[in-house]
DNA sequence: TTGAAAGCGCTAACAA
DNA sequence: TTGTTAGCGCTTTCAA
C-alpha cells in the first residue's frame, strides 16, 4: 500500500504561518526556536496527525540510526535475552535494530548482511551461522567502514571484534569435571569445528584429557549438527563402540537431552554408567532427569556488551584497539554428571 | 557512523557517459533499455560497488515494501517458526520484515508500533502483549490505512482479522479427555483472560465441565503469568486444597513442567494422582517425565497465513471481508494425562 | 531507446 | 529567533 497522504512539516507550517525549517527545529527542540513557538508547533503537529518521515530525514542526514542483527535462529532463550540486551543499548542510544535470521544457512546469512548494507546500517551485530566457512560477504560492508562486531559464533579476522566467552576453558573445565568424576573414556559430540564455540570446547576437552594422561581417541570425537537427531546417533554410536565411552560431553543442551533419552531407552543408567554434560543452560536441562551438568553464560550481558562495544566504534573511531571481550561462563553441576554424591553441590 | 562516499547512479552514469534516468532504468531491466546498455551499466554499477539506496528509492515512491512484526517475545520455537514461515512469504512478494519484541509489555508494545509507523511499514503483524487492554495504540495506524492482521493472540475489533486455532475447541477437548481419564475435578491455570487465547481455553474448559455434567468452581479457576513461578504457586494451591484437584490443564507447557515437578516434589504421583495437561507442544513437553499431553499448533503455517493474508490485503484492497482464520490444532495426548493406558495410543 | 527535470520530505548552512 | 534555499539519491513524466 503506497502511504496515503501524509501530513508533513510544509503543512504544520503553513497552517502556522511559519517556515518548514522552524517547524523542522521546533519539533526536535532546537535551542534557538522560541518556546511558545516550540509549543504551538508541537501542538499543531499533534492535532494534525504529523509523523516524522525517517526515510526523507535519514536520506538527507545521510545516517538511518540504525543498527543490524544477524542471528542463526530466534527459537533459544539465549538469544531471546541476546537482543533484548542488545535493545536495551541501543535504544538508549537513539538506535533502532533490524534483526534478521541467517536459518543456519551461509547463502542466507549473505543475502542478509546484503540487505541490510543496503538499508544503509551503521554498523553489524553477528552470530555466525552453522556452515559458514569465511567472512567473504562481510568485506564488502567492512570496506564501507561499516563495524562488524560478532557474538557468540564469531570469527577470528583482523579488526573485527568478537564478544563471547572462554569456550575452551568451559571446555577444559567441564571435561575436567567428568573426569573428576571418574570418567575415563570420555565422548564428545561437537559441532563444526569451523566455529569457535565449538573448536574452543573441543580444544579444552582435549587438552583437560592430555593434562589428565588420558589418551585423546578420535573414534570418540563425533561431530553433527547437534540437533536431536545427532544426539540420537551420538547416543548409538557410544553404544554400539565394543569399548564403550563413560562419559559423553555435548556442545548443546539438545543434543545432550536426547544423548540421555536414547541411553536410558537402553537400560544405560545415567549418570552411573554414562556421565552426560551438555552446554548453555537451557530452560530444558533443568527439566530432563536426570538434570543436566552444563555450561551457563550470561546472554543479556553479551548482548548489552556487543551492542556497547559497537556503539563506541561508532562515536569515536579511536577505540576499535581491543578486538575480543570475554564474558565470564559458569560450570553448572547437576545430577547427570555427578557420580560421587556431595551433599551441597548441586546447583539448580 | 555517517555512510561514506557512497557510489550514486551518477557516478555511475557520468562514467559511461549516460543520464542517472538510463542508469535507473537499466538497473532494473526496464524493456525500453537496450539490452547492451543494461548489460554495460549493470557491470560498471558492480565494478564500481553501486548499491542503491533504498532511502531514497523508498522516498520517492513513497513506498518501503517493508512489513512491520510486533510480537511479546522471541524466546519460543513457536514464534521462531511464525517468523520463519512470514518471512518465507514476505520474501517471496518482495517485502522485507522488521521485527521487535513488546516483552509482553503494552507500554512497549505502543513504542513498537509507533516507531513501526513512522517508519513507514506497509502493514502490521501482530501477537498481542499480555496485558495489553485495548487496541486504541492501533488506531492511528488503522486510520492511515495500513491494514493489522493480528495472530494467535488477537484482538477482536472491526476490520482486524485474526489468524489463530479454534482455542474454545482445543480447550473443550482437552479437558474432555481429562474427564474421558477419569478426572473430575479439573484445576484450569490461566493467563490473562483478556487475551483470546487464555479465555477461549477457559471457556472450552467451562463448557466441557458443563456438558459432562461437572459443576464448574470458581476456586478451580487460577490465573497468572504462566511462567514458572506460576506453575509452582498453582501446584501449590492444588496441594493446599481442602478437596484437591485430580487434574490440572495448564494453559501452556511452560507453567505445566513447573506443576509436575512441584506436585512430584509433594509425592504426588502424575497422573495417577493427578493428571497434567499443558498447551502449545513446546520441545520441553517431550522431555518432562512423564511427557506432557498438550495441544499442537502449526507455527509456521500461521506465520505463512498471516503473511499472506496482510499480502492480500495490500495487493488489492477487496479481500477485506474475511476476519478471522482458523487454522487446525491437534491434541496431542502422552502420559501426564493417560490414565487408562490403552497401548498405541501414545504419541510422541 | 535515451535524456532532462522535477520532486519525494527533510535538514542545515547561510542569511536576515 | 526565524526564513531561504539547496540538495540527500532516487524515480518517473514528459520530451526528444
Amino acid at each position: 500500500m503506497k502511504t496515503t497522504s501524509d501530513v508533513t512539516i510544509y503543512d504544520v507550517a503553513k497552517a502556522l504561518n511559519l517556515s518548514p525549517s522552524t517547524v523542522s527545529r521546533g519539533l526536535k527542540d532546537h535551542p534557538h526556536i522560541h518556546t511558545d513557538t516550540i509549543k504551538k508547533i508541537k501542538a499543531k503537529a499533534k492535532e494534525m496527525g504529523y509523523r516524522q518521515n525517517k526515510l526523507a530525514s535519514s536520506l538527507r542526514k545521510k545516517s538511518t540510526e540504525t543498527i543490524g542483527v544477524v542471528v542463526p535462529r530466534l527459537n533459544s532463550y539465549f538469544m531471546a535475552a541476546v537482543i533484548a540486551g542488545m535493545e536495551e543499548i541501543t535504544n538508549q542510544h537513539g538506535y533502532g535494530l533490524i534483526i534478521s535470521q541467517s536459518q543456519e544457512s551461509s547463502r542466507k546469512e549473505t543475502a542478509c548482511v546484503s540487505t541490510l548494507f543496503n538499508s544503509r546500517v551503521h554498523g553489524l551485530l553477528v552470530s555466525l551461522a552453522y556452515d559458514t566457512e569465511n567472512v567473504d560477504h562481510f568485506n564488502q560492508i567492512i570496506r564501507k567502514n561499516i563495524p562488524v562486531v560478532f557474538f557468540d559464533r564469531v570469527f577470528d579476522c583482523p579488526g573485527c571484534m568478537g564478544v563471547m566467552i572462554d569456550n575452551f576453558k568451559a571446555g577444559y573445565e567441564l571435561t575436567s569435571h567428568l573426569i573428576s568424576q571418574g570418567c575415563r573414556r570420555i565422548m564428545h559430540l561437537s559441532g563444526n569445528l569451523l566455529r569457535n564455540v565449538y573448536s574452543g570446547r573441543f580444544e579444552g576437552y582435549r587438552q583437560a584429557l592430555a593434562d589428565h594422561g588420558i589418551a585423546f581417541d578420535d573414534e570418540l570425537l563425533i561431530t553433527g549438527d547437534l540437533g536431536s537427531q545427532s544426539g540420537i546417533e551420538a547416543a548409538r554410536a557410544a553404544l554400539n563402540m565394543k569399548n564403550r565411552p563413560d562419559g559423553i560431553f555435548t556442545a548443546n543442551d539438545t543434543s545432550a537431552v536426547e544423548v540421555i533419552y536414547e541411553l536410558q531407552k537402553s537400560g544405560i543408567r545415567v549418570p552411573d554408567d554414562i556421565a552426560v554434560a551438555g552446554f548453555n543452560n537451557e530452560p530444558v536441562s533443568r527439566v530432563i532427569q536426570p538434570c543436566l551438568t552444563t555450561v551457563d553464560y550470561p546472554a543479556r550481558e553479551i548482548g548489552r556488551l556487543a551492542a556497547s562495544s559497537l556503539i563506541n566504534i561508532l562515536k569515536d573511531k579511536g577505540s576499535t584497539s581491543l578486538s575480543a571481550i570475554i564474558v565470564k561462563h559458569e560450570l553448572i553441576i547437576r545430577e547427570s554428571s555427578l557420580r560421587k554424591k556431595v551433599p551441597g553441590t548441586i546447583k539448580t
